[in-house]
DNA sequence: CCCGTATAGTACGATATTGCACTAAAGGAG
DNA sequence: CTCCTTTAGTGCAATATCGTACTATACGGG
């Protein structure tokens, strides 16, 4: 019998919200000292979109204030992961680039975290995995459009 | 052709950190001002496994550590919505009991993401989403054992 | 060109999270 | 009972998150 209840929701957010803190205690348990998840999201994102956004741009894309990545950002400046350059083209905003150490690290930080896949997926059915992934996309997609 | 590439967690885990961001900000948006998404899970905590419980339990429940339940009650017992009352049979804990109001709130916010929940239910099968659930309990009690 | 409005970034303050250190009580070995 | 170790809770400091307010620049209507 389908469920037809919408408190399905609150179970299957329960559940993303304990295996969200786990996942992120994995990724955080491989970053040097110091740096913590948003940070990696800010250089992976600059490696997969391109480096030279600018700040708002990455705030819009993390959904998060832009006080807040002004702060994730001059956290990774400060220990030479990335580096704030003004933008020629529009005197208000800046661009971020990664520095070599900043690619390099994330480079590290992925090999390290497919080692603890690996071992996991010893463990995990990857095809139950894997089948999640569309149903999770769409519904990502749905809440962020309902965000208006 | 099944996926046998273990980077498909990563994949996995990136769509769960966004969904769990934006169902912690519709969370986040139903609690009145002051109060926070670990508020809330102390509050429905406490009315699921029954109130009188010692704030470590709830700490290891949760998996955050003691000072941060120390700090989360803090804010509940200041907005009476808990007591903390001393544990006559241990010196050294306390408990915690809801109070009518803390009932009452937990109650209201449920009924408030109910009718939340029931509009995204428009937009999207709950059929599908019902399936991930099996997945991501087995995927969360996995991971929480290879936690050590 | 001038001015009103919009936008990018930051300073600051309030609150949150968490590691470390400390106190008080419990519990176990002798 | 006494002493040593463990456990529950909290104070404090460092860092994180984020709302408000401010500055500087851009842009568009006139």
């Amino acid at each position: 019998m389908p469920d037809t209840n919408p408190a399905v929701f609150f179970e299957i957010f329960t559940e993303i919200g304990i295996i969200e803190q786990l996942s992120r205690a994995s990724l955080e348990a491989r970053l040097p000292d110091g740096l913590i998840a948003p940070h990696f999201a800010v250089l992976n994102h600059l490696v997969r979109v391109h480096d030279g956004r600018a700040p708002i741009e990455m705030a819009r894309a993390f959904q998060v204030p832009k006080t807040s990545m002004t702060h994730t950002l001059k956290g990774l400046e400060k220990r030479g992961l990335v580096e704030m350059r003004p933008n020629a083209e529009d005197g208000r905003s800046k661009r971020v680039w990664l520095t070599e150490a900043g690619r390099a690290l994330r480079a590290q930080t992925i090999a390290a975290l497919g080692a603890d896949f690996a071992k996991m997926a010893a463990e995990f059915d990857l095809d139950r995995l894997a089948s999640m992934r569309p149903i999770l996309r769409d519904l990502r997609i749905m809440m962020d459009a309902a965000r208006n």
